[in-house]
DNA sequence: TTGCTGACCGACG
DNA sequence: CCGTCGGCCAGCA
């Protein structure tokens, strides 16, 4: 397995966001060392459908708590049904209280 | 091999 | 306040 692959290695910190929080890009670029390179993230998650694990994508979102990747998940409502399904609160695709369900890896995991 | 793209972020004017 | 630009790096044609 050698899925030592850049993608791999954010899918190992996506999957292990708790339900019912959030995390951004940037917090998980910069927790795997690409720091700036949070682009790559959002990459990743567009190859997590190419992963063998199931990605909760919906759980990652822009720095602001912006749905930025929704029209990623058919271009319908889902990523926000997907998060309101987990207690958390979405309007107009901005996240509610997105500081409070604000999961950074960079310091709830650790390894 | 080179070049373009991309679900971002931060800085600057 | 808001618009614009650069950076960063891995995958793909």
């Amino acid at each position: 397995m050698q899925d030592d692959s850049f993608f791999q290695r954010v899918y190992e910190v996506v999957v292990q966001i708790p339900p019912g929080r959030v995390t951004s890009y940037g917090a998980i670029a910069r927790y795997l060392g690409t720091g700036r390179s949070a682009r790559m993230v959002g990459w990743a998650m567009n190859a997590s459908h190419n992963s063998l694990m199931s990605i909760p994508a919906h759980r990652v979102v822009n720095r602001t708590g912006l749905l930025t990747g929704k029209h990623h998940f058919g271009g319908s409502d889902l990523m926000k049904q997907l998060l309101e399904n987990e207690g958390i609160k979405i309007i107009d695709d901005q996240i509610v209280d997105f500081d409070k369900i604000f999961w950074d890896p960079a310091k709830e995991l650790i390894l």
